[in-house]
DNA sequence: ATGAAAGCGCTAACAG
DNA sequence: CTGTTAGCGCTTTCAT
C-alpha cells in the first residue's frame, strides 16, 4: 500500500546544487534576497534550483523556527444551503496563498467553541476567523472572549453591532426584515407570526418588532416554536384555535415555510390570499415549489473569500482588518403575496 | 488587538515542575512510561505537572522530529444537502482525537486534486481520504494514483467497483437504482428518462440500463441533459415533441424533480399519474413539496464519522483499512407513483 | 530507572 | 554579498 516515498528535498540539496549556503538559499526563497542584496545571479540560480528539485520548505521546520503555523483558524457555524461554498471559499481561497484552513463546524455552542479553540492554539494558527453572534446575557461569550484576546489576526462574524473588542464583518438581518415587513403590511397583514425554532430566532423576532414599530404598524406578533420542519408537526401548531387568524408567517427556514403552507392549505387556507408565508435561507428550492417560496437571503457564498483574503492581508502585510456590514436581502416570491415591492 | 499572549507552556517546565529529567516527562506524556518502567510515582508527577500547567506538545516541534504531523487530508467533492455533515464529521472525529483534518473540495477535477495533494504533501500528511469516482478514460487518473502510492494510509471512497490499489469504500447506486426501476416497471411504466447535468449521470444511465436488463424489460431510455435546475430550463427540454411519451423520469437532484414537476403539469400532465418522477439526493425539501418526492439517498451523514475512525485505527494501530460497499437507498414518496413497494 | 546529548529542517543574527 | 553558528521544542538513542 504504502511505497517507499522518494524522501523530500531538503534545503541543503537545493543549495548544493546552486552553489551557494543554506543561508543564501533560505534567504533568497524566503523573498529576502533583494533586501540582503544577494547577486541576482544567486537568486536566480537558488529559484531555479529550488524549482528543479521540486523543493518546498517543511512545514514543520520552518513553523518550528518561525513560531508560526501558516494555519488559519476557522470557526463557524455552518447551516444554511449555501454553507458548502462557503467552506469551499475558506479552504480554497488560504490553499492559493498556501496557507491551510483548520475548519470546525462551532454549532454555535460555547463548550465546544472553547475546546475547538483550544487546539487552534495548540496549533498556532497565524489568524482565526470566528462566528460569534451577540449573546445572552452578554457575558456569555467571556471567557471565550478573553481566549480570543490571546491569539493574533481575530476577525469575528456577527449578526448584530455589539462591544466586541475585535474587527470583523456584521451580517444583518435588519434591513430585509424591514422590507418583509413593510411588503407585508402594505398587503394589508394584520397577524404577523414567526414560526421554527425558538433558539436563534429571537435576533428575527426583535428585528420584526423593530420592523413594525419604525412602520407605527399595530400588528400583532405570535411566536409559533416549530421545533421540528416535518408537515405534522407545523400542522398542530397551526390547527391552534389561537392561531386561525394569522394572516403572514415569517418561517425560520425555507423547508419550515413549505410545510406551513402545506399545513395550511390542508385546512382550507389559500396562500398567498389567506395567508402570507416568507421562508429563510433563499435556498435553491425555494423558488421550485409549485408556489414559489418568498425568503430571506445572506449572502455567505461571497463572504468566504472575501473574509479569508482580508485575513491574510492582515496576517503578511499588518493591514488593519475593518469592521464592516453586510446586509441580507429579502427575496420575493409569490408566497409573499401582493405585487412584488418597487412594483408601482 | 493582539495582547501579550502567557508563553505557552514548554516540556521543561513539567519536567521542573515533576522534578524528573525532559526525557523522563516526555517518555511519560507519551504513553512510554511503562514500556520503560519508569517508577509510577514519577509517571504520576509528571501527569499532573503536565494536568496543572494545561501543557500540550507543541506540533511543530514534535511533528518535525518524529516526521508526522498529525493531520489528515481529505479530498472530497462536497454537494448535496448533506456535504455539511459529512464536513462536520471529518473534522470533528479528527479533533477528537487530536488530529487536524485537512479538507479540500476537490469538485472532482483532477487538475485541482493534483494541486491539493501536493499541499498536503507538503505537509505530511498522516493518512489521506479521497474521493475518486471510478474516472474515464480509466487512465485520467493515473498521474495522481502514482501520486497517492507515495502517501501513507490513503483510504479512497468511490462509486463503482475499479482496479485501484487502495483501500476504501464503495457507495454504489446500482441497488437503489434496480429497486427504483422494478417498482417503476411494476407501476406499468415503459419509457423512461434520465434529466440532468449530463456530467456525471453517466453511473446512473449505466445503471438504469443494467437494471432494465435484469428485469428483461423493453422500456426504452432517453436522456435529457438539463444543465440548470430552472423551472424554464426543464420546461424547454419537456416540451420538446420527441418527449411526450415519457412516464418516468429520473432526476439527476431533487431540485430538478421539482422543476420537472412544475414543467410538466403546465403542460396538463398528471404526476404521478401520467409520468412518475424521482429525485436524487433525498434532501430534507424532499418530503415536503405539495407532492411529495420520492428520491435515491446516499448515506453520506453516517460515512464521515466511520471512515475517519478507520483512518485513526489505521495511524494508530497499524489496522488495515479495508474495502467495503455501502448500498444507496431509494426512498418512495408518491411522485413516484403507484403503491409504495413492499405493500401487497 | 533516569539523564545527557544529538538532531529533526529551517531561519536569522552576526561576522567576515 | 555570503557563510558560520546557534537555536526553535521535542524525542530518542545511549550511557549511567
Amino acid at each position: 500500500m504504502k511505497e517507499n516515498s522518494p524522501s523530500p528535498v531538503r534545503l541543503k540539496a537545493v543549495a548544493k546544487l546552486a552553489g551557494v549556503s543554506m543561508t543564501t538559499a533560505s534567504s533568497v526563497l524566503n523573498g529576502h534576497g533583494p533586501r540582503l542584496r544577494i547577486a541576482p545571479a544567486s537568486i536566480e540560480r537558488v529559484q531555479l534550483a529550488a524549482k528543479e528539485l521540486g523543493y518546498h520548505a517543511n512545514p514543520f521546520a520552518s513553523g518550528l523556527r518561525m513560531k508560526r503555523s501558516y494555519c488559519i483558524g476557522v470557526l463557524w457555524s455552518f447551516g444554511g444551503p449555501y454553507a458548502t461554498q462557503l467552506f469551499r471559499c475558506f479552504s480554497t481561497q488560504a490553499m492559493q496563498h498556501g496557507y491551510n484552513a483548520l475548519v470546525y463546524d462551532s454549532m454555535s455552542d460555547a463548550n465546544l467553541i472553547a475546546s475547538q479553540l483550544k487546539q487552534l492554539k495548540r496549533w498556532r494558527v497565524d489568524g482565526l476567523i470566528i462566528q460569534l453572534y451577540r449573546p445572552s446575557p452578554l457575558n456569555y461569550y467571556d471567557e471565550i472572549i478573553s481566549e480570543l484576546r490571546t491569539l493574533p489576526n481575530v476577525f469575528v462574524a456577527t449578526n448584530t453591532k455589539w462591544d466586541m473588542p475585535f474587527p470583523g464583518i456584521i451580517q444583518s438581518m435588519e434591513n430585509a426584515l424591514l422590507q418583509a415587513v413593510r411588503h407585508l403590511l402594505r398587503c394589508g397583514r394584520k397577524n404577523f407570526a414567526v414560526l421554527g425554532h425558538l433558539t436563534g430566532s429571537k435576533e428575527k423576532i426583535d428585528g420584526i418588532r423593530r420592523a413594525l414599530n419604525s412602520e407605527s404598524s399595530d400588528a400583532s406578533l405570535a411566536i409559533l416554536d416549530a421545533p421540528e420542519p416535518t408537515r405534522e408537526g407545523v400542522e398542530a401548531i397551526l390547527s391552534h384555535p389561537e392561531h386561525q387568524s394569522i394572516d403572514a408567517i415569517l418561517a425560520g427556514t425555507d423547508e419550515v415555510a413549505a410545510a406551513a403552507i402545506l399545513a395550511l392549505r390542508k385546512k382550507g387556507k389559500r396562500i398567498p390570499e389567506d395567508v402570507a408565508v416568507i421562508g429563510f435561507n433563499d435556498s435553491p428550492f425555494a423558488p421550485l415549489y409549485d408556489l414559489p417560496i418568498a425568503s430571506i437571503r445572506r449572502h455567505d457564498d461571497v463572504l468566504g473569500a472575501q473574509i479569508m483574503e482580508k485575513m491574510i492581508a492582515s496576517i503578511e502585510k499588518g493591514e488593519l482588518l475593518s469592521v464592516e456590514t453586510m446586509d441580507m436581502d429579502f427575496v420575493w416570491r409569490e408566497s409573499a403575496g401582493g405585487p412584488p415591492p418597487g412594483t408601482a
